[in-house]
This record gives structure tokens, sequence and C-alpha cells, in this order.
DNA sequence: CTGTTAGCGCCTTCAA
DNA sequence: TTGAAGGCGCTAACAG
């Protein structure tokens, strides 16, 4: 621990030769003689000598580092975008920084000046909701972003983002098609992007159907979720289905529905946003909208490295919609059969609306869902 | 994106000072009069000056920065190791580069490398086995490493671990009380550390109880796990119980069963090692080992911390075991109850063995489980 | 083909 | 209390 590392005028010092040529050897550029680059070689050996990375972005323009944030890592969502971005990272020889903020905007900020002051060549970020103002300050104008999962409004950040509300829309629909007219919308909080996105596509689809939305239900923790099931099933008009806005409220709802031993989808039916791993074992196997989120965060790095690499591509503030599917399972009241792409997506049986509706992928989802947000 | 960053320079010259009394301003060391940090934090605004990291890196003797390295970071368990380990980071004002090895010698070699190269203060490894060799290259030697899940073989990195061995034991005792002899153990690949010692503990318990182990059940794929289970299951004798090394094993014998209509535990038990989240809500709720997955990432992550911070620490090499616990719910035969931890474990219904077992976090792991790793 | 000079942005050392 | 010089390890730009 206490000799310290070799450095280049160390090699050039046992090689016989000038810095520079060490540094021509390594980076492989201009021209050095076999014979020379041979003693250089031999000398790396000997010194165990690595280049100090830190010197190298010091010297050159760019860092060859990239910066991710992610609200958790625990969530197997963000846990797997950020190994998509973390993959192509490694595939184009760059470093990841990455952390976490809690879905906290202070820690979002100070994490993201933090990088910045490390010098990253660009940010992937899944952005907290109402740090809009700090991401027009002007330390910004100098980083690439790309965002996923969420836009930050009003930014020439470009983001990868998935329909949203017209995945609600259509889980919805299914719903619908299996004759229920009453069906609650579980949600986690309502400042989320993505909650108030496919909180709007649920409206859209009852109000669609002639039915009257329900009120958006917060799912703040597990025992809030199962006080809040249990007086709703106790009311006058129990509502006959449920979508959950994401796995968490999915999670949520189903232990307080098996903690109740209430059936589903015979007592009650379910579907939810974002597939998961044991949602087909589970019993019944669930209904849900499966987002493609490896991609999410392979797209979003792909657009990050095109931004830094110069190459010209799409103008700033570009946003790329990749399709979700419907993966109609057993939850809803189906009986079992295979996926059907959402594109492909027939009416359930007894739908009433026949119409056709856009696909998915083409769907520009606006940035405010058109809806107030304040209730 | 054409202008340069404001550096300490440009704050000197606008404030009318040298740069060492900017240098002084920010670093908060010696004094300096109250008007003139006036001056200088006026010109910090005024320029948006953001201190260089990457500069001070390459001047300092350390660069806040902290490598951690996992398998896959789509995995919840690595997942949650590294956000553990990434918030304690962050409460030290370290920077976390992160990378995943796909569980490949090589890709992990030639990331360890490179975050070597960039400095870093410390490293966080989940390791590839059979990089033994490579780690005590003198590389290593003046970097504190911290291993999680899976020690280093013949090294003097740290190691944060669970009893393998004694939690698989636990659990298949615990199938045995139930009056199953033929128990299965199925698993990963064999190379992996946690798998051998998982089937050590199997094999331990098996013997034990006077039974002969099986062979290791190596589930490469749905498919493979799949088949693999057909034919067990047509066998002259099947066994009457599985135990899941892990939770991908787990999962893949879930979705074969369930496909081929078997009923868990009536015509099969079940128990595996690892908790996950929808674990006691499938049906049946599955009986586990559970793992302090948050905590293994802490705990090392505050053990690197300690080595770079100079604090004196136990001495290099140093193990901690943190305990697991048996978590029985009804997957194994059990009706549902409550928690209880391994070391209050007592004998299920029906077991045989009354003799005391020692309680699992003092249990000292030995690095290479007592069983011919070649089959 | 090879070496010298200079400087990236910061902070330790020393002097005023 | 403040500043000037010098160097961390590397490489672009210019000699030779």
């Amino acid at each position: 621990m206490i000799q310290r590392n070799a450095t280049m005028a160390d090699v050039a010092r046992l090689a016989g030769v000038g810095k520079m040529t060490v540094s021509r050897v390594l980076t492989g550029s201009a021209g050095v003689s076999a014979t020379t680059a041979e003693r250089v070689y031999r000398a790396i050996k000997i010194l165990h000598y690595q280049p100090n990375e830190v010197a190298r972005s010091l010297r050159a323009v760019n860092s060859k580092t990239i910066g991710v944030i992610v609200p958790y890592l625990y969530d197997p969502f963000f846990a797997t975008c950020a190994h998509a971005i973390s993959t192509v990272a490694k595939q184009h020889g760059y470093s990841v920084i990455l952390t976490t903020s809690d879905e906290n905007p202070d820690i979002e900020q100070k994490q993201t000046s933090l990088m910045l002051r490390r010098q990253v060549d660009g940010l992937v970020i899944i952005p907290v909701s109402d740090n809009d103002r700090y991401y027009s300050g002007e330390a910004f104008s100098r980083v690439h972003v790309v965002t996923v999962d969420r836009p930050v409004r009003g930014s020439r950040f470009d983001s990868v983002l998935v329909p949203n509300r017209a995945g609600a829309r259509i889980a919805v629909e299914h719903l619908l098609g299996h004759g229920h007219r009453s069906i609650a919308f579980l949600g986690l909080s309502r400042t989320l992007y993505t909650m108030k996105a496919r909180y709007a596509g649920y409206r859209e689809a009852m109000s669609g159907a002639g039915h009257s939305p329900q009120p958006y239900i917060e799912c703040g923790s597990p025992e809030e979720t199962a006080a809040l099931l249990r007086s709703m099933l106790n009311s006058p008009e129990p509502p006959t289905a449920l979508f959950a806005g994401n796995n968490l409220c999915m999670r949520y709802a189903l232990h307080a529905l098996s903690a109740s031993g209430i059936h589903i989808p015979r007592q009650i039916a379910m579907a939810g946003f974002d597939d998961f791993e044991m949602a087909d074992v589970l019993q019944p196997a669930l209904t849900v909208v499966r987002q493609p989120i490896y991609q999410l965060g392979e797209v979003a790095a792909n657009l990050l490295f095109q931004r830094i690499l110069g190459s010209e591509g799409p103008k700033p503030g570009h946003r790329v919609i990749l399709p979700v599917e419907l993966v109609v399972r057993c939850s809803c009241g189906c009986e079992p059969r295979t996926h059907k792409s959402a594109k492909e997506e027939q009416p359930a049986p007894g739908i009433t609306s026949g119409q056709g509706r856009p696909p998915l992928d083409s769907t520009r989802e606006t940035l405010d869902p058109p809806f107030d947000s304040g209730r």
C-alpha cells in the first residue's frame, strides 16, 4: 500500500525513450518502430504499468464516462433499464457512474450536479417530477441528456417513453369488454408522470364506454391499500374490476385480496401495467400491459451515444415511443391463451365499441395528460 | 455547446484574487477574509462555476469514487445489493462506477482493470468464479476490495456472505420433517459458489437423516428444467419434494410444475433459497430461506469505507456472515403461519431429528464446500 | 520515427 | 490573510 503506481515517465525512463513514445505506443497513434515499441512493451510489463484514466480525462475533451440516475435499483423495472444502459456503455468502452434518486428531487439535483462536475460526457436519467426548472439551467446546455420512462417538461432532452395512456386505455377497454362497468384505478403517488398518463388512459376508456371514471386510488403502503380496498368493496356499489397502475400497486392489491380471501377473477377481475417474471405463474396468471423494459434503456443509451459521438441524429428534444403490448392471461376473466400484440388486439368477446384504434407505437403522448393533475 | 466551462482561473480573475484564494474558499480551508470570500462567491455565481472533480482527483490521492461489479442488474438480488452500496457511497459523498460482469470472467477482469485505471478508491465485487488467479495479481495490492455473496479463494479481500450451507440444510431438514425422503436439489451452474455450498447443505441434511442425496440437477433454461422435471417425475421413484437453489431455479420449476398441472404441496412439496416479493402471494405461498439482501450490500460498503477512511478495522481477509432465516409458508406442506428466525427454528411437526443445531449467524462457512466440485 | 514544450484544472508548498 | 510557483499524469502541437 506504500509504493505508488508506475507512471508513463517511469516506463519511458526504463525503456530509454521519451514519454511521447510511450504514449504513442499505448494509443496506437502515429508510427513507432517495432523495436522501440518492443522495448516499451517490455518496460510496461516489468512495471505493471496501467495508464491513469483520470489524467487522460483531464487532458482530453471527454471522460468516456456517462452518468445514470434511476429512482431505485431494487425495482426491477429501473434495474433492467440500468442494465441495458450499462451494457451499451460497455460496448462503447465507456464507464457508467450510477446512482439512485429515491424519487427525491433534491437528491437528484445534487447527484446530477456531482456527475456534471465529474465531467460525464452524457446523462441518462429517469427523472423525478418537479425538477423541470433545474434542468433548464445553463449547466445542462453543454451535456447530452436522454430521459427514460418520463419526459422533462420544456427541456431539449431526448426521451424514450411508452404509450402509457393508450396502454392503460386498451387494458381497461379489455376489462370493459368482459362486461365490467365499475372499474377502479389503483396508483402510486399521483405526481408520477406515468401514473397521471395511465390514469388518463383509464378515464378515456371509461368515458368512451359511457361509464364514469372513479377517483384515483393512491396506494401508499400495503396496509393503506388493504384498508382502501376493504372499504371500497364494502361500499354500496363495489367495483367488479381493478386496474393497477404499476407492479407495486398490483402487489399491494394482490396481498390485500389474498388476505381477504377474495377470488380473482371470479369476485373481482384484475389487470395491470407492466409485466413481471412471476406474472404468469401466479394464480390466476395476470393480464398486463407489457413494456419493453430492456429496450427502453437500450434505445436511450444508443441515442445518447449517437449524440456524444457526434453523428447527426434527430433534432434535440426527440421523442421515441416504444410499443407496449397487452398480454392477456387469466386475471381479467379470460381463459388461458397466447400473447397478442396490442396492435393486433381484437375486442374481447362482448366488447361494445368496434371502431379502430391507432397503433400504439405511433402514438405521440402529449407531455401533459389532459386532465387536471390537482385532482 | 461551444463555450468552455469556467475554471478557477476565470473566477479568480473576475474576483480580482489569486487562484489559491478561490480554492480556499471552495474547500473551506484556512482563513479567508469575509469580504474577499464574498467577492469570490459572487464571481462563482456569475460564471456558474463548478469545480472540476477530474482535476481534483488527479491532484489528490483519492478519487472519491468506488467501483461496483455485479453479475447482472436485472436480477433483484444483485440490484438490491447494488442499491445498498450506492446508498452508503452517497452518504460518504462518493460516486459509484457500476458495471455488470454477466458472470463472465473476462468481462469482470476487463471492467475491474478499467476501474483501477480510473483510480477508484475501492471495489465492491460479486465475483465470478475462477478469477482467483487474476485477483492475486499485484494490481490489487493497492486497492481495498470487499466481495459480496461469494468469496475469492486465497485473496486478502474482505467478504460478506450468508451461511449458504447451513441455510440450505435447515430448509431441507424442514422438508425431511414433513416426512419426505426423496428430495431433489435444483441448481444453476454448479460452478457458482453459492450453488456448491447450498448443494453441500442439502447433502448434509439428506445424509444426516439417513437418506441418500440425489445428483445435482442443473436448470439451464425453462425448457431444460421442464424436461428434467418431467423425466424425473416419471421415474420409478419420483421425488416427493424439491429444493430450489435460488429464485431462478424456483421460477423455472414453478413454470414447469404449473404447466404440468402438478399441485404444490399435495403432489410435490417445495422450498427454495432466497425470498422474493411475490413469494407470499403465490399459490401456495413459498417456503424459503430468506437472505438479508440489502444488508449484504450495506455491510460490505461500510466495511469498504472503513478501510478507505483508514480507521483500523479488522485484519485483511475478514469474513462477515449475515444470518438467514427460514420463512415457513405453505409450499413445504405447512399450514400458513408466521415467520420464524432460523435460530429459533423448531422441528416441524413430525420431524425426526431432535438435536440442537448451531445458530446460523455464527456459522463460519469454509471456503471450499466439503465435496468434490467435479461431481 | 522520436523528443521537447506546454498546459488540462486543481491544490500543496512556500514565501510575502 | 493572500499569492506565485510547481506538478499530479497525460497528450496535442510542434520541432528535429
